[in-house]
DNA sequence: TCGAACCATCACATTGATGTAAAGGTCCAC
DNA sequence: GTGGACCTTTACATCAATGTGATGGTTCGA
């Protein structure tokens, strides 16, 4: 598929698709025209990257991570480094950081709706 | 407390605390000198604030919902328009869906870190 | 009284994720 | 064969969160 049905169907601009492109996130075949030429699976990825980064994630790390998140996973895993890994343990450590602390604030924010509205009255209508 | 000492408390460089206080997310007395003057709570607000960044919130956001989330809630409710309500619900909506994401990748990541190091030997030895 | 270590403001630079426009090639339908 | 809708690359603009430096005032101890 070309860039203008992905963008349509993962609901991103172009412009950041070839920025995901130039940033090793995605790839995609070239047609003879060099019309890039996307895999049906692109879609996927596009959404997980773009969960990834409203979540906060850099780019930078979505591209190490992304490899290990492939649904059926080929377990031939393509290079553990050592590296690697250490970076994926903190990436780990550091997400989990960042949900306890948006755990919390959202049950703070949750709580506090549900004083604000029941003293408002308790049914939803105003 | 005075600049340096927060910024040395919190971790946060004295640029950034002017930040945050220029963004309205945090306040402070002047000396007579001018030298701004914090209160002991701002440690922990600071904290709060990093916090909410690093999850990804920006600083309008922040500001926002930093007055639900004082801990001795001061249940006058300063001023809990609508508008405010309205924000509040949509920001804990985007914050679960950025929780769900985190979570949701952080054990995939999680899952492929015991894959791998299994096959390396049970043992955290190498 | 001098220097070091604070503090102030102002301002410009940078980085990452984006928007937007320019200049041009491709394809298809009419 | 022309127009419109697609595509290409390049480049400059923006925004928020930061870094960094200039310039100068304040405090304090040697």
């Amino acid at each position: 598929m070309r860039i203008g049905e992905l963008a349509e169907r993962t609901g991103t601009p172009r412009r950041l698709l070839r920025y995901y492109e130039e940033q090793g996130l995605i790839l995609c075949a070239r047609s003879a025209n060099g019309y890039r030429d996307y895999d049906e699976s692109t879609v996927d990825r596009v959404g997980q990257i773009r969960g990834l980064l409203d979540a906060g994630l850099p780019t930078r790390i979505i591209k190490q991570i992304l490899p290990c998140l492939d649904k059926p996973r080929q377990i031939h895993f393509p290079d553990a480094t050592p590296e690697m890994i250490a970076t994926l343990e903190r990436e780990l450590a550091s997400m989990s950081g960042r949900i306890d602390c948006l755990t919390r604030n959202r049950d703070a924010i949750a709580e506090y709706l549900d004083e604000v509205l029941e003293r408002a009255g308790g049914s939803p209508a105003e």
